[in-house]
DNA sequence: GAATATAGTGTCGTTTAGTGGGAATTAGTG
DNA sequence: CACTAATTCCCACTAAACGACACTATATTC
Protein backbone atom coordinates (compact mmCIF):
# COMPACT_ATOMS: atom_id res chain seq x y z
CA UNK A 1 0.00 0.00 0.00
CA UNK A 2 1.45 3.29 -1.10
CA UNK A 3 1.43 6.55 0.77
CA UNK A 4 3.29 9.79 0.89
CA UNK A 5 4.07 12.59 -1.53
CA UNK A 6 7.27 13.03 -3.52
CA UNK A 7 8.35 15.88 -5.70
CA UNK A 8 10.22 14.68 -8.79
CA UNK A 9 11.46 15.91 -12.17
CA UNK A 10 10.00 15.00 -15.52
CA UNK A 11 13.04 14.93 -17.82
CA UNK A 12 13.29 16.07 -21.42
CA UNK A 13 12.31 12.60 -22.64
CA UNK A 14 9.18 12.47 -20.53
CA UNK A 15 10.46 10.12 -17.84
CA UNK A 16 9.86 10.30 -14.12
CA UNK A 17 11.68 8.40 -11.40
CA UNK A 18 9.63 6.28 -9.03
CA UNK A 19 10.87 7.01 -5.49
CA UNK A 20 13.21 4.25 -4.46
CA UNK A 21 11.22 3.28 -1.37
CA UNK A 22 8.50 1.85 -3.65
CA UNK A 23 10.71 0.04 -6.12
CA UNK A 24 11.26 -3.20 -4.29
CA UNK A 25 7.58 -3.52 -3.40
CA UNK A 26 6.64 -2.90 -7.01
CA UNK A 27 9.13 -5.48 -8.22
CA UNK A 28 7.63 -8.10 -5.93
CA UNK A 29 4.02 -7.14 -6.50
CA UNK A 30 3.95 -6.79 -10.28
CA UNK A 31 7.52 -7.26 -11.53
CA UNK A 32 7.74 -3.53 -12.15
CA UNK A 33 4.83 -3.64 -14.58
CA UNK A 34 2.60 -0.62 -14.13
CA UNK A 35 -0.38 0.94 -15.85
CA UNK A 36 -0.67 4.68 -16.24
CA UNK A 37 -4.01 6.30 -17.05
CA UNK A 38 -6.03 9.46 -16.54
CA UNK A 39 -8.34 10.50 -13.76
CA UNK A 40 -11.82 10.62 -15.27
CA UNK A 41 -13.11 13.28 -12.88
CA UNK A 42 -12.57 16.99 -13.21
CA UNK A 43 -9.17 16.81 -11.61
CA UNK A 44 -6.46 16.80 -14.24
CA UNK A 45 -4.09 14.23 -12.86
CA UNK A 46 -2.84 10.77 -13.80
CA UNK A 47 -3.28 7.51 -11.98
CA UNK A 48 -0.51 4.96 -11.76
CA UNK A 49 -1.47 1.39 -10.84
CA UNK A 50 0.58 -1.74 -10.29
CA UNK A 51 -0.59 -4.14 -13.02
CA UNK A 52 -2.31 -6.51 -10.59
CA UNK A 53 -4.35 -3.70 -9.06
CA UNK A 54 -5.18 -2.33 -12.50
CA UNK A 55 -6.60 -5.67 -13.60
CA UNK A 56 -9.21 -5.45 -10.86
CA UNK A 57 -10.17 -1.91 -11.80
CA UNK A 58 -10.32 -2.67 -15.52
CA UNK A 59 -12.56 -5.65 -15.00
CA UNK A 60 -14.98 -3.64 -12.90
CA UNK A 61 -15.15 -0.89 -15.48
CA UNK A 62 -15.48 -3.30 -18.38
CA UNK A 63 -18.51 -4.95 -16.86
CA UNK A 64 -20.53 -1.77 -16.83
CA UNK A 65 -23.38 -1.74 -19.41
CA UNK A 66 -22.34 -0.79 -22.97
CA UNK A 67 -25.28 1.49 -23.62
CA UNK A 68 -25.03 3.66 -20.55
CA UNK A 69 -23.51 6.94 -21.64
CA UNK A 70 -21.85 7.66 -18.31
CA UNK A 71 -20.33 4.22 -18.15
CA UNK A 72 -19.09 4.65 -21.74
CA UNK A 73 -17.33 7.85 -20.86
CA UNK A 74 -15.69 6.27 -17.87
CA UNK A 75 -14.54 3.39 -20.04
CA UNK A 76 -13.23 5.70 -22.74
CA UNK A 77 -11.18 7.63 -20.25
CA UNK A 78 -9.90 4.97 -17.93
CA UNK A 79 -9.26 2.14 -20.36
CA UNK A 80 -8.81 4.40 -23.37
CA UNK A 81 -5.86 6.19 -21.87
CA UNK A 82 -4.43 3.27 -19.91
CA UNK A 83 -0.85 2.66 -20.98
CA UNK A 84 1.39 -0.18 -19.88
CA UNK A 85 4.74 0.98 -18.65
CA UNK A 86 7.65 -0.89 -17.20
CA UNK A 87 10.11 0.48 -14.72
CA UNK A 88 13.52 0.84 -16.38
CA UNK A 89 16.87 -0.20 -14.97
CA UNK A 90 17.24 2.98 -12.88
CA UNK A 91 13.65 3.08 -11.63
CA UNK A 92 11.95 5.35 -14.14
CA UNK A 93 8.79 5.16 -16.25
CA UNK A 94 8.01 7.00 -19.46
CA UNK A 95 4.91 9.15 -19.68
CA UNK A 96 3.58 9.45 -23.24
CA UNK A 97 3.07 12.93 -24.70
CA UNK A 98 -0.69 12.37 -24.78
CA UNK A 99 -0.84 11.68 -21.06
CA UNK A 100 1.55 14.50 -20.25
CA UNK A 101 -0.66 16.86 -22.17
CA UNK A 102 -3.81 15.62 -20.50
CA UNK A 103 -2.48 16.26 -17.02
CA UNK A 104 -0.54 19.37 -18.00
CA UNK A 105 2.72 17.91 -16.75
CA UNK A 106 5.79 20.04 -17.16
CA UNK A 107 9.09 19.79 -15.38
CA UNK A 108 8.05 19.63 -11.75
CA UNK A 109 5.55 16.94 -10.83
CA UNK A 110 4.36 15.39 -7.59
CA UNK A 111 3.68 11.74 -6.99
CA UNK A 112 1.04 11.06 -4.35
CA UNK A 113 0.67 7.60 -2.81
CA UNK A 114 -3.01 6.64 -2.58
CA UNK A 115 -2.98 3.10 -1.14
CA UNK A 116 -3.48 0.89 -4.20
CA UNK A 117 -2.29 3.53 -6.70
CA UNK A 118 -0.38 6.77 -7.14
CA UNK A 119 -1.59 10.10 -8.39
CA UNK A 120 0.71 12.18 -10.58
CA UNK A 121 0.15 15.94 -10.66
CA UNK A 122 1.64 19.03 -12.15
CA UNK A 123 3.28 20.41 -9.02
CA UNK A 124 1.89 23.91 -9.18
CA UNK A 125 -1.61 22.62 -9.94
CA UNK A 126 -1.36 20.31 -6.96
CA UNK A 127 -0.34 23.16 -4.66
CA UNK A 128 -3.14 25.31 -5.98
CA UNK A 129 -5.73 22.57 -5.42
CA UNK A 130 -4.45 21.92 -1.93
CA UNK A 131 -5.07 25.55 -1.08
CA UNK A 132 -8.58 25.37 -2.49
CA UNK A 133 -9.43 22.21 -0.60
CA UNK A 134 -8.23 23.71 2.61
CA UNK A 135 -10.32 26.84 2.08
CA UNK A 136 -13.42 24.89 1.22
CA UNK A 137 -15.92 24.35 4.03
CA UNK A 138 -18.61 22.24 2.33
CA UNK A 139 -17.65 18.82 0.97
CA UNK A 140 -18.29 18.60 -2.76
CA UNK A 141 -21.81 17.56 -3.69
CA UNK A 142 -22.21 13.98 -4.81
CA UNK A 143 -24.49 12.61 -7.48
CA UNK A 144 -23.68 9.31 -9.06
CA UNK A 145 -25.50 6.67 -11.05
CA UNK A 146 -26.11 3.70 -8.86
CA UNK A 147 -23.71 1.33 -10.63
CA UNK A 148 -20.76 3.60 -10.02
CA UNK A 149 -21.27 3.97 -6.31
CA UNK A 150 -19.95 0.58 -5.40
CA UNK A 151 -16.75 0.74 -7.42
CA UNK A 152 -13.52 1.31 -5.66
CA UNK A 153 -10.95 2.69 -8.07
CA UNK B 1 -7.15 -6.93 -24.38
CA UNK B 2 -6.37 -3.53 -25.83
CA UNK B 3 -5.90 -0.33 -23.93
CA UNK B 4 -4.22 3.01 -24.33
CA UNK B 5 -4.45 6.01 -26.61
CA UNK B 6 -2.19 6.74 -29.58
CA UNK B 7 -2.08 9.75 -31.80
CA UNK B 8 -1.37 8.75 -35.41
CA UNK B 9 -1.42 10.15 -38.94
CA UNK B 10 -3.89 9.21 -41.62
CA UNK B 11 -1.78 9.46 -44.77
CA UNK B 12 -2.79 10.72 -48.21
CA UNK B 13 -3.75 7.19 -49.24
CA UNK B 14 -6.10 6.74 -46.29
CA UNK B 15 -3.89 4.46 -44.24
CA UNK B 16 -3.27 4.48 -40.50
CA UNK B 17 -0.54 2.63 -38.64
CA UNK B 18 -1.56 0.31 -35.84
CA UNK B 19 0.78 1.00 -32.91
CA UNK B 20 3.49 -1.62 -32.86
CA UNK B 21 2.70 -2.80 -29.34
CA UNK B 22 -0.54 -4.36 -30.66
CA UNK B 23 0.79 -5.94 -33.82
CA UNK B 24 2.11 -9.19 -32.44
CA UNK B 25 -1.03 -9.79 -30.39
CA UNK B 26 -3.17 -9.14 -33.43
CA UNK B 27 -1.11 -11.50 -35.52
CA UNK B 28 -1.61 -14.28 -33.00
CA UNK B 29 -5.23 -13.56 -32.25
CA UNK B 30 -6.62 -13.11 -35.75
CA UNK B 31 -3.66 -13.30 -38.16
CA UNK B 32 -3.90 -9.55 -38.67
CA UNK B 33 -7.45 -9.81 -39.96
CA UNK B 34 -9.58 -6.97 -38.65
CA UNK B 35 -13.06 -5.58 -39.16
CA UNK B 36 -13.68 -1.85 -39.30
CA UNK B 37 -17.16 -0.43 -38.82
CA UNK B 38 -18.99 2.59 -37.47
CA UNK B 39 -20.20 3.44 -34.01
CA UNK B 40 -23.98 3.40 -34.20
CA UNK B 41 -24.46 5.87 -31.33
CA UNK B 42 -24.31 9.63 -31.57
CA UNK B 43 -20.53 9.57 -31.34
CA UNK B 44 -18.93 9.82 -34.73
CA UNK B 45 -16.11 7.39 -34.45
CA UNK B 46 -15.11 4.05 -35.96
CA UNK B 47 -14.75 0.71 -34.27
CA UNK B 48 -11.94 -1.66 -35.14
CA UNK B 49 -12.34 -5.30 -34.08
CA UNK B 50 -10.05 -8.29 -34.42
CA UNK B 51 -11.98 -10.72 -36.64
CA UNK B 52 -12.59 -13.24 -33.85
CA UNK B 53 -14.10 -10.59 -31.58
CA UNK B 54 -16.19 -9.23 -34.42
CA UNK B 55 -17.74 -12.63 -35.02
CA UNK B 56 -19.11 -12.60 -31.49
CA UNK B 57 -20.51 -9.10 -31.82
CA UNK B 58 -22.05 -9.78 -35.21
CA UNK B 59 -23.81 -12.87 -33.93
CA UNK B 60 -25.22 -11.00 -30.92
CA UNK B 61 -26.50 -8.19 -33.10
CA UNK B 62 -27.96 -10.54 -35.68
CA UNK B 63 -30.00 -12.30 -33.03
CA UNK B 64 -31.75 -9.15 -31.85
CA UNK B 65 -35.53 -9.07 -32.50
CA UNK B 66 -36.39 -8.25 -36.11
CA UNK B 67 -39.32 -6.02 -35.31
CA UNK B 68 -37.61 -3.70 -32.89
CA UNK B 69 -36.80 -0.47 -34.71
CA UNK B 70 -33.81 0.36 -32.53
CA UNK B 71 -32.32 -3.05 -33.05
CA UNK B 72 -32.86 -2.78 -36.80
CA UNK B 73 -31.03 0.49 -36.90
CA UNK B 74 -28.17 -0.93 -34.88
CA UNK B 75 -27.94 -3.81 -37.32
CA UNK B 76 -27.94 -1.53 -40.36
CA UNK B 77 -25.12 0.56 -39.04
CA UNK B 78 -22.90 -2.03 -37.45
CA UNK B 79 -23.18 -4.78 -40.00
CA UNK B 80 -23.90 -2.48 -42.93
CA UNK B 81 -20.67 -0.57 -42.62
CA UNK B 82 -18.47 -3.43 -41.50
CA UNK B 83 -15.39 -3.76 -43.72
CA UNK B 84 -12.71 -6.42 -43.60
CA UNK B 85 -9.22 -5.07 -43.53
CA UNK B 86 -5.84 -6.75 -43.21
CA UNK B 87 -2.76 -5.31 -41.62
CA UNK B 88 -0.09 -4.69 -44.29
CA UNK B 89 3.60 -5.55 -44.06
CA UNK B 90 4.47 -2.39 -42.12
CA UNK B 91 1.50 -2.58 -39.74
CA UNK B 92 -1.07 -0.35 -41.41
CA UNK B 93 -4.72 -0.69 -42.38
CA UNK B 94 -6.58 1.19 -45.05
CA UNK B 95 -9.70 3.14 -44.15
CA UNK B 96 -12.19 3.48 -47.03
CA UNK B 97 -13.35 6.98 -48.02
CA UNK B 98 -16.89 6.14 -46.83
CA UNK B 99 -15.74 5.32 -43.33
CA UNK B 100 -13.36 8.24 -43.25
CA UNK B 101 -16.19 10.56 -44.15
CA UNK B 102 -18.54 9.03 -41.59
CA UNK B 103 -16.13 9.67 -38.75
CA UNK B 104 -14.83 12.94 -40.17
CA UNK B 105 -11.28 11.65 -40.20
CA UNK B 106 -8.65 14.00 -41.52
CA UNK B 107 -4.93 13.93 -41.00
CA UNK B 108 -4.67 13.61 -37.23
CA UNK B 109 -6.55 10.72 -35.67
CA UNK B 110 -6.47 8.99 -32.30
CA UNK B 111 -6.71 5.29 -31.71
CA UNK B 112 -8.26 4.35 -28.38
CA UNK B 113 -7.91 0.83 -27.00
CA UNK B 114 -11.22 -0.40 -25.53
CA UNK B 115 -10.48 -3.96 -24.44
CA UNK B 116 -11.95 -6.11 -27.22
CA UNK B 117 -11.83 -3.33 -29.85
CA UNK B 118 -10.34 0.02 -30.78
CA UNK B 119 -12.07 3.31 -31.37
CA UNK B 120 -10.77 5.61 -34.09
CA UNK B 121 -11.50 9.33 -33.73
CA UNK B 122 -10.77 12.57 -35.46
CA UNK B 123 -8.23 13.97 -33.02
CA UNK B 124 -9.77 17.38 -32.51
CA UNK B 125 -13.23 15.87 -32.08
CA UNK B 126 -11.84 13.50 -29.46
CA UNK B 127 -10.23 16.34 -27.53
CA UNK B 128 -13.40 18.36 -27.73
CA UNK B 129 -15.47 15.45 -26.41
CA UNK B 130 -13.01 14.86 -23.59
CA UNK B 131 -13.43 18.45 -22.51
CA UNK B 132 -17.19 18.10 -22.57
CA UNK B 133 -17.19 14.91 -20.54
CA UNK B 134 -14.92 16.38 -17.93
CA UNK B 135 -17.00 19.54 -17.61
CA UNK B 136 -20.23 17.66 -17.33
CA UNK B 137 -21.73 17.58 -13.84
CA UNK B 138 -24.93 15.63 -14.46
CA UNK B 139 -24.60 12.08 -15.71
CA UNK B 140 -26.35 11.64 -19.04
CA UNK B 141 -29.89 10.37 -18.89
CA UNK B 142 -30.38 6.74 -19.74
CA UNK B 143 -33.34 5.23 -21.55
CA UNK B 144 -32.84 1.97 -23.36
CA UNK B 145 -34.87 -0.97 -24.56
CA UNK B 146 -34.23 -3.81 -22.19
CA UNK B 147 -32.60 -6.17 -24.69
CA UNK B 148 -29.75 -3.81 -25.38
CA UNK B 149 -28.74 -3.24 -21.80
CA UNK B 150 -26.91 -6.45 -21.36
CA UNK B 151 -24.93 -6.48 -24.59
CA UNK B 152 -21.29 -5.60 -24.30
CA UNK B 153 -19.88 -4.51 -27.64
C1' DG C 1 33.96 15.57 9.34
C1' DA C 2 35.61 12.61 5.63
C1' DA C 3 34.55 8.70 2.88
C1' DT C 4 31.27 5.81 0.84
C1' DA C 5 26.94 4.54 -0.88
C1' DT C 6 22.71 5.44 -3.11
C1' DA C 7 19.11 8.03 -5.18
C1' DG C 8 18.05 11.19 -8.71
C1' DT C 9 18.84 13.09 -13.14
C1' DG C 10 20.97 13.98 -17.61
C1' DT C 11 23.28 12.37 -22.04
C1' DC C 12 24.81 9.43 -25.63
C1' DG C 13 24.31 5.94 -29.26
C1' DT C 14 21.63 2.16 -31.24
C1' DT C 15 17.39 0.37 -32.59
C1' DT C 16 12.81 0.48 -34.08
C1' DA C 17 8.54 2.61 -34.93
C1' DG C 18 6.06 5.81 -37.85
C1' DT C 19 5.34 7.82 -42.16
C1' DG C 20 5.85 9.12 -46.95
C1' DG C 21 6.38 7.99 -51.83
C1' DG C 22 7.12 5.32 -56.14
C1' DA C 23 6.18 1.29 -59.01
C1' DA C 24 3.29 -2.58 -60.07
C1' DT C 25 -1.15 -4.50 -60.06
C1' DT C 26 -6.03 -4.56 -59.94
C1' DA C 27 -10.59 -2.80 -60.54
C1' DG C 28 -13.86 0.29 -62.54
C1' DT C 29 -15.79 2.70 -66.65
C1' DG C 30 -16.74 4.25 -71.30
C1' DC D 1 -11.10 -3.84 -75.25
C1' DA D 2 -8.60 0.14 -73.76
C1' DC D 3 -7.96 3.72 -70.72
C1' DT D 4 -8.10 5.73 -66.17
C1' DA D 5 -8.32 5.64 -61.34
C1' DA D 6 -7.73 3.39 -57.27
C1' DT D 7 -5.32 0.09 -54.41
C1' DT D 8 -1.57 -2.85 -52.98
C1' DC D 9 3.21 -3.89 -52.39
C1' DC D 10 7.67 -2.50 -51.42
C1' DC D 11 11.45 0.43 -50.13
C1' DA D 12 13.44 4.45 -47.85
C1' DC D 13 13.88 8.13 -44.69
C1' DT D 14 13.21 10.48 -40.27
C1' DA D 15 12.29 10.96 -35.64
C1' DA D 16 11.30 9.04 -31.49
C1' DA D 17 11.96 5.43 -28.01
C1' DC D 18 15.02 2.41 -25.50
C1' DG D 19 19.08 0.79 -23.10
C1' DA D 20 23.38 1.80 -21.18
C1' DC D 21 26.28 4.74 -18.94
C1' DA D 22 27.81 8.85 -16.34
C1' DC D 23 27.56 12.55 -13.35
C1' DT D 24 25.80 15.10 -9.21
C1' DA D 25 23.77 15.82 -4.85
C1' DT D 26 22.09 14.02 -0.81
C1' DA D 27 22.21 10.76 2.84
C1' DT D 28 24.69 7.38 5.63
C1' DT D 29 28.43 5.28 7.97
C1' DC D 30 32.77 5.11 10.18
Amino acid sequence: MFRGASSVNLDAKGRIGIPSRFREILREQCEGRLVLTVNHTKERCLWLYPLNEWDIVERQVAELPSFDATAQQLKRFLIGYATDCDIDSVGRIRVSPLLREFAGLEKRVVLIGQRNKFEIWNESLWNQRCEEWLQQTEPAERQLPIELESISL
